[in-house]
DNA sequence: AGAGCTATTACACGTTCATGACATCGTGCG
DNA sequence: CGCACGATGTCATGAACGTGTAATAGCTCT
């Protein structure tokens, strides 16, 4: 359903809301400091993070000032103390939403829900297509949720073909709005880019099921 | 009246649909798995998809995304459950309509047209003659619905005599129009196009309904 | 029946694309 | 300043596929 990366440190508390999460369709990665949930969130393509206030290193505001200074991704707070001061400055910090401990794994399920509806339908300018997921606000490409480091160039490629799914394009119009070449002239620079390109978001690069081939006019993202 | 690709794993709720819509004289494909019903659209081209919600393997909003990222069609969920949460998701994943069961065929058959009455004026540039569907975004040609493989030449040559229906192109023209050839010289070469073309568009190749021949002319797209 | 067209099929050549190696360019860093 | 690295463009190779040609059969109209 959603990918969630969940920072905890306490080792009994992140198991066990890992399993069950997992349990209800999530894809959950766990990180036991601020630290590492950043580093993780770099090639996690997380929806959520449920992060936990009371850190080892870097606390738990600090950990979601630095997310909300270079991501869109929600947040949840979870903490063991639920008096105003604390919530207050939690979604001040730019939580979505504020969990006390103990909480029961389907109240938290239930608020990650009410999160992702509530933030998705105001966020627009991602698209997924299967498993492929174009970010086109962070220019970000992740792939079952792995972020997919592209170059400027196959970036570029991705979102026009992307823009406008099943649409061919022969290799002149390509060149012409994705690199902004004006001269006329056979080249196979196209193909070598759809290759690259290929070789990091596709599952079986000789089958493509993102950019396909329409041999003897040029190239198409989508349908068969 | 609509070709419908019916993806429900439940073959009660599945075959009765099916017969259903074919009373009502829509072509029905019926699929018991997300799977399946995304092999089935790669060659199937559906007006409509009607989609369950509840399937096994990969659910229903995620084939609802695939199928939004590579096609234009139209999508009717189905699902036993209606409250808010399944209806906004189902309708964000891209859906058209959202319909509880249990439902009606008659009911669900309205839905049906109100959805393509609704996209018909939207979408683009798909020429539809008869059985034979061309789409000259995605290049791609179908014939009862099935889609149709057709090489380079045989696509210009389908695209360009389709574009304006009834106009007879002599052998010249289409030489100089369709393959760029400037030298004249009589050639077969146009009849031998004709045939191949034939042979995966028309039902009877013997008796052409799309591609005519006017002898002593040349060939003609369509309508006498 | 015969001339003039068109259909049909087979095959070899040519084109097109994928792939990987290589050259070049630009940038950041020591 | 020079070095290293990644990104980008170019090229050579090989395989797959499509196409043009030609030869033959079939049809149609006079």
């Amino acid at each position: 359903m959603a990918r969630v990366l969940l920072i905890e440190d306490d080792p009994a508390v992140r198991d066990g809301l890992t399993l069950a999460l997992k349990g209800r369709d999530h894809e959950v990665e766990a990180a036991a400091s601020g630290e590492e949930g950043l580093d993780r969130l770099a090639e996690f393509a997380a929806d959520v993070v449920v992060l936990d206030l009371m850190l080892p290193g870097i606390d738990g505001f600090e950990v979601c000032r630095r997310i909300r200074a270079s991501a869109a991704t929600s947040i949840v707070m979870l903490s063991a103390r639920g008096d105003d001061f604390d919530v207050v400055g939690g979604l001040e910090a730019g939580a979505d939403d504020y969990v006390v401990k103990p909480v029961r794994p389907q109240v938290l399920e239930a608020r990650i829900r009410a999160v992702l509806r509530r933030t998705e339908s105001v966020q627009s300018p991602v698209e997924t297509y299967g498993a492929l997921r174009v970010d086109r606000a962070s220019l970000t490409v992740s792939r079952d949720g792995r972020k997919v480091a592209l170059p400027p160039m196959e970036l570029r490629l991705l979102l026009h073909l992307s823009a406008t799914p099943g649409r061919v394009f022969n290799r002149q119009q390509l060149l012409e709005s994705v690199w902004e070449h004006d001269y006329l002239g056979d080249s196979r620079l196209v193909d070598a880019c759809v290759q690259r390109l290929r070789a990091k978001i596709e599952d079986v690069p000789a089958e493509p099921r993102y950019v396909q081939t329409v041999r003897g006019f040029g190239y198409r993202f989508g349908p068969v």
